[in-house]
DNA sequence: CCGCATCCAGGAGGATACTG
DNA sequence: CAGTATCCTCCTGGATGCGG
């Protein structure tokens, strides 16, 4: 595969007769943000903005992820043009990341999203719990 | 399965040896909302509020869903307490349902979500139909 | 009318090992 | 150091059919 990326579909234009909402844009971005490692990498590299990390130092600030995943998600990031990357040709070679002036944007939503979800998941856990306790008990 | 939410992980407490921050509220929060009906689900029930929708009228308004995946994602929205299940025991039942203060709050950074994916979504376009182009031809 | 149960395909993503 | 390839597992979510 060369040109897969994470959490997109790769749909076929005019597949559909009618047009279902799969190509409404909010679908689209949520199918990337929506994937688990985009919207913490583009949270860090917005925390670094406008400087750059590179790959090793992202792998180490963003815990859990793999090589692998955060290659892929990188790709697909650089692919959308909401990230840069940016190879030293040294020895042992060294890739930079930053963002574009596009992925700054988008993270200002992204901000607002978690400033909801820090202030609301909370509760929306009290609510499963509560739940959870009132069919068992 | 029970007690089953479409994006949840329902993660049993400590079977991993150090946890990573999947427990973070974004993470959650996107689980939820990444979920490929939640958002459209949400908005259309945002769109009456402070009215309420019935089942057959929610999945007329949201083209290509499944009864399934309606009622699970509602069912979601109700644990979640995003979202009220009003039920008026007539013979062929009728169930109303809506958006709580909670459901029409995220409503509002998920508009803004909306929003930029509407401006921006065209040139992510662009930009995955140029990476296409240059490596190719 | 509303919803649940079952079956099933496809894709996300983790572990590991190997290249430049 | 940075990335790719392979394998494998689990979960999302679509189709269908039954039950209240």
């Amino acid at each position: 595969m060369t040109t897969s990326r994470p959490g997109t579909g790769e749909r076929p234009p005019g597949e559909r007769g009618d047009l279902l909402d799969e190509r409404c844009p909010t679908r689209q971005l949520l199918d990337r943000i929506g994937t688990k490692w985009t919207s913490m990498t583009v949270k860090v590299l917005a925390e670094e903005t406008p400087g750059e990390v590179r790959f090793a130092e992202l792998r180490r600030r963003i815990p859990g992820i793999s090589q692998k995943m955060l290659s892929t998600t990188l790709q697909s990031l650089v692919r959308d043009g909401l990230a840069t990357r940016r190879v030293e040709s040294t020895v042992p070679p060294a890739v930079h990341y930053g963002l574009t002036e596009l992925g700054l944007s988008l993270e200002r939503p992204l901000a607002a999203l978690r400033d909801w979800a820090e202030t609301h998941m909370p509760e929306i856990d009290r609510n499963n719990q509560a739940a959870d306790g009132s069919s068992a008990d």
